[in-house]
RNA sequence: GGGGGCGUAGCUCAAUUGGUUAGAGUACCGGACUGUCGAUCCGGUGGUUGCGGGUUCGAGUCCCGUCGCCCUCGCCA
């Protein structure tokens, strides 16, 4: 071992340690000089340990004078105790010091472009003025020195290692699949690469590989292969617009088994699930998750991934009323096959000023709603610009349907299904916090499945059926004869893992038989020919005796999102992408070398 | 592609109704200091106010354009 390197971790050393002798390697977070003694605190991955460089050792002294903030040091010393009275309980290793008697610079660091010192995380303090995020993600690697992406990469190394240890003793085995793949129609964009020895006769223009939007045909052809238990923690790409939320390439725990039905499938993410909570952060989640249907969740939440830490703020149908009632613009929308629903915030009345409330209207006129009406819900009489068109019998009615209690807050939505669900949808995300109506402190987890989401939706930019989930999903049994006669009807064995608000999972039972997989081509207005040039391959594999199965992908950027607490994906990855999918330390995407261009016929 | 927000010192921010030489904290440089720990104190360096144009006696501030970053709608089976 060279004599620089260190014995022991920067977060290691205690009482017990008093008197060795030490080597310490690690970055310099912060210095604090006097006259005759110079303070340095060592920083690495396990904590940060105060280094102590006394005048009476001159030449050491001398050169500790120079040190600066992300310096790389080796330090040897002898650990001691710390004055009475000068023990720092802010850190771990706060009752000890080492007092330097040598030192290597083994790297020294200009000014960092911004500050990467951090108190440490017991102290529970955080990052004091953290930098811009543009400026740190060009300086990934000093960002990713920080103990707070330290504590979440680490987290998201333990999520994979659980993930593989559980699903092993479940008896799932780790396959991996092609990245280079080949480009098939339907869902999000994809990221293509030419191929250098493949071109096309007629234009001499390269032939293309796909990169996978996600592992789906090949993990369905595993299971037809009789690998009959699946899983893989793949990259997936789609060349789409970004959120906070979602990167062009992710990961996700790919999953897939064969001769199951929704309930087996479930069973085993739960399980997972609990293996999670409990190792990675030391929860515990009750079993089995709630199930919400599709419909219920939007009638209920306005959106498919309701956020259920939201407590008193629920929407309710109030159409059968509100087209009785004398007030015009209620009538004529149900009149017109409208609805008319209430999002009705529990004591939240008197949180909302006037200006608040009417500023309701713009706020739902983002997704297409007319306006907003609200009702303020006294003990004996609603507050309210439509309080007149409301004669006492008619407020008691609405009243007694929505449950409404003195102090509650009503906010009214009269427009088609969709534009209520939008609009009431997203008022809800937007004000429970501001109507104190949700807990969103760390360890507040409310997770539930989605399921029985329809087959189809209407594109009606192409005037067809399209696929809701995917093409290969299969159709609830029940519902198979809806197939031709009423797509709309159509639900499918389709279920989405809904936790805090955030869609981390999704998955379905696929098609196994080709005489349905044809019915389901044939709704989505593809010709056998056309599936047959898009999908022949899997057509033929589901011909070769195809088992019944089905999967499930999580979004694990998202899951290491959520477990940590964070609310940015770019905060659960190493090295992300910005907004506009660039990668501001690398600068890609960039330019290539003409050369390059010339021998791929580009 | 649409909507919104932001852009001032290396970093985090301030700057009254459009009005004097654009300030502060931190980092950096120099000095002081016998125990600090997000050290403290004194002094100093540091600015094309993203970029371009316009209005005005006068623009960080108002207008137009443009670039960048963030949030969002569309999009993401």
């Amino acid at each position: 071992m060279a004599e620089w390197q260190r014995t022991h971790t920067c977060g290691e050393l205690r009482q017990t340690h008093i008197g060795q002798t030490v080597v310490l390697n690690g970055w310099v977070n912060s210095y604090r000089a006097y006259n005759d003694q110079i303070f340095v605190d060592l920083r690495d991955r396990y904590g940060l340990t105060q280094v102590v460089f006394e005048a009476d050792h001159a030449e050491l002294f001398a050169a500790a004078g120079d040190i600066r903030n992300e310096w790389v040091l080796s330090v040897r010393g002898k650990v001691r105790e710390r004055l009475p009275g000068k023990h720092n309980p802010k850190l771990a290793t706060g009752d000890v010091e080492l007092v330097a008697d040598q030192l290597h610079v083994l790297n020294r660091c200009p000014p960092p472009p911004f500050e990467v010192m951090s108190v440490p995380l017991e102290t529970g303090l955080g990052d004091p003025e953290l930098a811009g995020e543009d400026v740190r993600l060009q300086y990934r690697y000093l960002d990713l020195r920080r103990p707070t992406l330290h504590r979440t990469l680490n987290l998201r190394h333990r999520l994979n290692k659980v993930i593989r240890d559980y699903l092993d003793t479940q008896g799932f085995w780790e396959i991996e699949t092609p990245l280079l793949g080949r480009s098939t129609p339907e869902g999000a964009r994809d990221y293509l690469v030419p191929s250098r020895l493949w071109r096309d006769e007629k234009t001499g223009r390269p032939h293309w590989y796909a990169l996978p939007q996600s592992p789906q045909l090949y993990k369905q052809l595993l299971m037809v292969g009789g690998y009959d238990k699946y899983f893989q923690i793949a990259r997936c790409l789609r060349d789409e617009d970004l959120r906070a939320d979602r990167q062009p390439e992710f990961t996700q725990l790919d999953l897939e088994m064969s001769f199951v039905e929704i309930d087996d499938v479930l069973a085993v993410i739960e399980g997972l699930l609990a293996e999670i909570f409990h190792k990675c952060i030391g929860q515990t989640i009750s079993l089995p998750l709630p199930r919400l249907s599709y419909a219920e969740a939007m009638r209920k939440y306005g959106s498919d991934k309701p956020d259920l830490r939201i407590v008193g703020m629920e929407i309710i149908d109030i159409s059968e009323w509100a087209g009785s009632t004398e007030f015009r613009v209620f009538k004529e929308v149900v009149a017109g096959g409208g609805k008319v629903r209430a999002l009705n915030m529990k004591g939240a009345a008197q949180k909302f000023t006037r200006k608040q409330l009417d500023d309701l209207t713009p706020f739902v006129q983002q997704f297409g709603a007319k306006g907003a009406a609200w009702i303020k819900v006294e003990t004996d009489k609603f507050v309210s610009p439509i309080e007149k068109f409301l004669p006492a019998s008619t407020q008691q009615e609405l009243r007694k349907h929505v449950e409404a209690e003195n102090g509650d807050l009503l906010v009214i939505v009269a427009d088609k299904e969709e534009v209520i669900c939008q609009a009431l949808g997203h008022l809800r995300t937007h004000y429970a916090e501001y109507a104190g109506l949700c807990d969103y402190s760390w360890g507040n987890f409310q997770a539930a499945w989605i399921v029985d989401f329809p087959s189809f939706i209407w594109d009606e930019e192409e005037k067809r059926w399209a696929a809701n989930h995917h093409p290969f999903t299969a159709p609830r049994d029940e519902d198979l004869s809806l197939l031709e006669s009423n797509p709309a009807k159509v639900r499918a064995k389709a279920y989405d893992l809904v936790i805090n608000g955030y869609e981390a999972g999704g998955g379905s039972i696929r098609i196994h038989n080709p005489e349905v997989q044809s019915r389901m081509f044939a709704v989505l207005g593809m010709s056998p020919e056309q599936a047959r040039q898009r999908f022949g391959f899997l057509l033929d594999a589901l011909k070769y005796g195809a088992p019944p199965h089905g999967g499930i992908a999580l979004g694990l950027d998202r899951l290491t999102m959520i477990l940590s607490g964070t609310t940015n994906i770019r905060d659960a990855i190493a090295f992300p992408k910005n907004q506009k999918a660039r990668d501001l330390m690398t600068g890609a995407p960039a330019a290539v070398d003409p050369k390059q261009l010339r021998e791929l016929g580009l």
